[in-house]
DNA sequence: GTAATATGCAACCCTGAGGTTGCATATTTT
DNA sequence: AAAATATGCAACCTCAGGGTTGCATATTAC
């Protein structure tokens, strides 16, 4: 693994892995417009503490961003963060698919 | 949250955290047809224990599968799991759409 | 046959992640 | 103003995940 590599790498890994939790998953998908925090919590069997430190974390990676509205937060999906990892993994897939046909043209010569 | 949403889920959760972490999304790059396990510890500066447990995660969840081929075994790329959580992301964003356009509506009309 | 190479298995360490509880604070409601 | 609602912060608990080390075992090379 080259510098170059881990450096390419290293900033998708966080998108992943917040996507790695099933709870996190969970909460994306119950995710409409403007949700206040307290009632995501509702929706699940979690703390509200729980379900904020989940949301701490899809903010930190930028999945989902929050507005204060009063005294309740609301919180919002965003897709960018999404659409970059989707294009990264586009990426993996073709590299491998080019190793994939070097390979089979090696073989076959 | 219901039932169905979580059971819905469940399943990717597993193959994001495979991917969650560097050191496995350099492994994944570091891969190319049949490398025995040797030669890809010998390109990290983990110990070969570390870089077996981490193909271990990537073998479970499918990403990679391994050959034994006599003392040595080679592992190779598996891209349909990651095909599937393509599938799964296009899925969640599209679905986000819909509920933005709808709201768009609701607010305009 | 012996040495060298490539792994497997298991015990252990340590840190971070997921959760909970308790207490303080800001906004609404009535 | 008091009660109710929605959060924030911080301490604490537990356990799984990433790593290492040590020892046993199977293949291959000399």
């Amino acid at each position: 693994m080259s510098q170059r590599t881990r450096s390419h790498v290293v900033s998708h890994a966080p998108v992943f892995a917040a996507l790695g939790d099933q709870t996190r998953l969970a909460l994306i998908r119950a995710l409409s417009t403007g949700q206040p925090r307290s009632q995501l919590t509702a929706g699940s069997r979690l703390t509200r503490q729980a379900v904020t430190k989940h949301l701490r974390v899809l903010e930190r990676v930028g999945i989902v961003h929050s507005v204060r509205a009063g005294r309740e937060s609301r919180y919002a999906f965003d897709p960018q963060p999404i659409a970059k990892i989707q294009d990264y993994l586009e990426v993996v897939s073709r590299q491998w698919d080019e190793a994939l046909a070097r390979l089979k043209a090696f073989v076959e010569e």
